[in-house]
DNA sequence: GCTCTCCATGCATTCGATTGCACAACCCAT
DNA sequence: ATGGGTTGTGCAATCGAATGCATGGAGAGC
């Protein structure tokens, strides 16, 4: 009875199978199992065909429908690097969005060298791909180009590209409210004396939250970003040990660090304890992200809040509106953050005077 | 000259275009294009597609091909939570070694609702998946029976089915093991009251653990399970406190306890916190994962390592290997876990005499 | 009772690449 | 020169679903 019997066996019928069984063309099966066409069927031939694929278990191959529709219902998500504990939030966000919408996700590890990463959007593209989720890019980056130049609907997260090239649409958080957040609370505590460790400035967080601590310390009339800054090479924990380390010999002076995320922050840490210092006792720090289990890690790390989850899920949102054409030119939504204090940050140990 | 300009606009040729470029039959394009059917071809041909195909950009479309070959290249992970950090890493090396064989990997976040998780691994199967990982089984798990009768090739990570279902190839952890990694280190402190957190005993890690547990103790000749140990509903953080507060409360000999995981000995920390009990000073704590970031908590938790990157390596290359036929039967793969020392274990106040 | 609609369904093509088979051309041996 | 073998390429079918157009039949209107 049965002549299709592949090698992944069990019952894979096809909408043939059911047109044979049901004794109608398998266009109308295809109608009929398409709540948007089914209307123009008769109730009985729906009824029956319905009852037949449900009783075949029948499937449908997605991968011929989308040949035909030119709709792979996927996205691609191009990561530096999966590990980085503020993705999984991220993640999460996108993949309900878009396991609502009856797509999915492609999750790719791109690392950070340029051709790899042109090299796994050759693939996803390859793969029909309905658009892309870019969480690599930097200030000015030729992937952008090369996705756009493939016609493809591309999102930002994360990072942005340089300001005013709105050739994207992008979801990050808002760097210079979250500084802003950081230096007022150390302010506020009655520091005076505070550094920053930068992380790369070929990254909009780098750069932006450079800046945002900048402006953050002009508006409290205090030094504008020179020797208390120092430039992490990468945003990552030893590389903010080292940046931590070259810091603390140069400005002794410094009561409180805000690192520009929570990595850096950590490295920080380490750079604190190998000399012996302690915070918030000697230094408080403040991180960037709050990432997951800092709020664990000794002392608990006060720090800028993103919502990650809430990043992922705008993201999604954003690129499905483009590929399902509602969508016109780029969207910039930039998320508020919010400053969790905890016990990385008190007091100076003599709070000076206003000058 | 160019007839085909869709929507997704620039430069999206098909191998006709290079046909007619070329003056060959799309087939030979077929042919020169694949690395494996080349030979056939004269090189002089070979050559003129090549560099047709490199001139306009040429990207196949995989999903046509797909059709044709029964080969979607993909396969479905099926995580239960996305956030769950012991993921990640999983992840990555799933990733590593499906990229290097230009497979892909679709991430479904689960959760642990068998209906939901049976709609997605459904949805993942009418995409043609070449076949699944599935980290969310439990001993018994009616998933793992839908995939078979689906003819889907399956491989479980992380926790497995219970021993003796030998029906899907597996990647776990020696529990056993780890667990007597775990007693022996703090019986070599001078610990003899010892308790534990078992996790879910649906699970195969939350039994496996719980028996490692029992066998380690008899090994020296301390009481089995009993009183001590007691059960969390699940591998959480609160459920981790909740339990440990009533452990604490029950026994109040005990001077060191391990938890089943590691969330459940932050919440371990947790209910100490609450009644002011030190660790390790009043108690010793040992985990279990070695998650990202437990060395930075306070006090960093002496744990039972997972090579979780490598367990996600493992389950891709099995599976690769049976997609693509190479493979009979089922495999049982257990790593090695290591322990890992640091300063939440500690000598007992006062070591008692061994009875 | 005859035409005119309209509606349900069938037919045939399409998406783009792969592949079994056919066949023409060429080579070598007899 | 003829036959057998090889080699390179074309042809056409195929994967499975979607869809524009055609068509047959029922029902309505006069």
């Amino acid at each position: 009875m049965r002549n299709r019997m592949h090698v992944t066996g069990a019952g894979r019928y096809t909408a043939q199978d059911i047109a044979r069984k049901v004794g109608v063309h398998p266009s109308t099966v295809s109608r009929a199992l398409n709540p948007a066409t089914r209307h123009r069927l008769s109730e009985d031939v729906t009824a029956r065909i319905l009852a037949a694929a449900e009783e075949l278990g029948y499937v449908r191959n997605d991968l011929a429908a989308s040949l035909r529709t030119r709709n792979s219902m996927t996205v691609g998500v191009v990561l530096p690097d999966i590990t980085n504990p503020v993705f999984p939030p991220i993640l999460e966000g996108i993949e309900a969005v878009l396991s609502a919408e009856r797509y999915v996700a492609i999750v790719a590890n791109a690392g950070s060298e340029e051709a790899h990463q042109r090299l796994v959007v050759e693939r996803l593209l390859a793969r029909q791909v309905d658009g892309l989720i870019l969480a690599t890019v930097t200030r000015r980056d030729s992937l952008v180009d090369f996705c756009l130049k493939a016609g493809a609907p591309v999102v930002v997260i994360n990072r942005s590209e340089a300001a005013g090239d709105h050739r994207v649409s992008s979801v990050v958080s808002d760097d210079a409210r979250g500084m802003k957040l950081a230096v007022d609370h150390l302010v506020e505590l009655g520091h005076r004396h505070i550094g920053h460790i930068a992380g790369p400035l070929n990254l909009s967080t780098g750069k932006g939250r450079l800046e945002g601590f900048g402006a953050a310390m002009q508006a409290h009339h205090l030094p504008a970003p020179g020797a208390n800054v120092i430039l992490a090479t990468a945003f990552s924990r030893e590389a903010g040990r080292e940046a931590a380390s070259r810091l603390l010999d140069r400005r002794p002076d410094l009561t409180a660090v805000v690192a520009a995320n929570d990595l850096l922050a950590i490295g920080l840490y380490d750079a604190l304890a190998d000399r012996g210092l302690a915070c918030p006792g000697d230094i408080s720090v403040v991180g960037h992200n709050d990432m997951p289990f800092v709020d664990l890690i000794s002392p608990p790390l006060t720090t800028v809040r993103i919502r990650h989850r809430e990043m992922g899920e705008r993201s999604a949102e954003i690129l499905l509106k483009k590929v399902q054409g509602a969508a016109e030119g780029g969207v910039d939504l930039v998320l508020k953050p919010d400053l969790v204090a905890r016990a990385s940050t008190a007091q100076p140990r003599q709070p000076r005077a206003r000058p």
